[in-house]
DNA sequence: TACAAATTTGTAATCGTTACAAAGTAGTAT
DNA sequence: ATACTACTTTGTAACGATTACAAATTTGTA
């Protein structure tokens, strides 16, 4: 707790209880969710939080560099707390979002083709480890 | 002409009007345009087509694997008629989608983690060759 | 020509997201 | 304490892309 209060201060963003709470909330749950996701996950516990807020919230934190927004597939936004670079794998049956280790040379900050680079996704879709085994059974 | 034609008939797609002219435009322009950016194309010399038409026709060509659908930022989805694997770049200053050449490693029918790969996106963002020149002015 | 199947069309509905203005909150000066 | 200001949150309406749906049209075939 004590910890996203000093992200949150280092990034000029004052750290309000809804706020604090999306922050946790994408700290302790990894699975890329969606804004709509966030905000049933927040509601029980905070009755009154508007889904606005929790736009807005999405909005600033990826403004200033706390957050990562993901465009995969199905033209929907998806929000991580961001730390090492990495590539996601989304399973066509489980919609299951995964991180995927594998090192890629990624050219950020790179001129390919003339073209200065600022930010590079590599995004897989298939069939994930999970929903491979069930179908053998 | 008979080449679209051709095209359609190999994956068992009736050559209508509407799909022939949607899938000589996507030949022909080389933009990664929206669905709403074809039907504007298109509506001068087809009064009549109906932009439901145009998104129908995008799905069935997708799954029948004529067109590639991509999801690259801003969440709409682009269409290409596909021919071999590259990456993509987005400008964040004229919103230009580019091809990129530079050689990766597709992981597409590979396991990765255990996971079975089917489509593999590259997107890259930035500020494309275009737009620094101006900025050099 | 008749009929069934496929395709196209227009409209309404849906979904994720944004705009906007009112209400609430917190800090500061008086 | 009070008043003022800036910031944040909230609820509602609006928006843009996409989909659902059913009627109308076209197509292929008997
Ligand atoms: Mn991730
Ligand atoms: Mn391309
Ligand atoms: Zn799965
Ligand atoms: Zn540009």
């Amino acid at each position: 707790m004590k910890n996203i209060i000093e992200i949150l201060k280092e990034k000029d963003i004052a750290p309000s209880m809804q706020r604090i709470k999306i922050l946790e909330y994408l700290q302790n749950y990894k699975t890329h969710p969606t804004a709509d996701m966030i905000y049933q996950a927040l509601a029980d516990e905070m009755p009154t939080l508007s889904k606005t807020t929790v736009y807005n919230t999405l909005k600033t934190f990826t403004e200033k560099g706390v957050l990562v927004a993901l465009s995969l597939f199905e033209n929907e936004v998806r929000y991580e707390y961001t730390k090492e670079p990495h590539i996601h794998f989304k399973c066509t049956k489980c919609g299951r979002i995964y991180d995927v280790l594998k090192t890629f040379k990624c050219l950020k900050n790179e001129n390919i083709e003339g073209h200065q680079v600022i930010e590079h996704h590599v995004n897989l879709r298939g069939i994930c480890k999970n929903c491979l085994e069930k179908v053998e059974d």
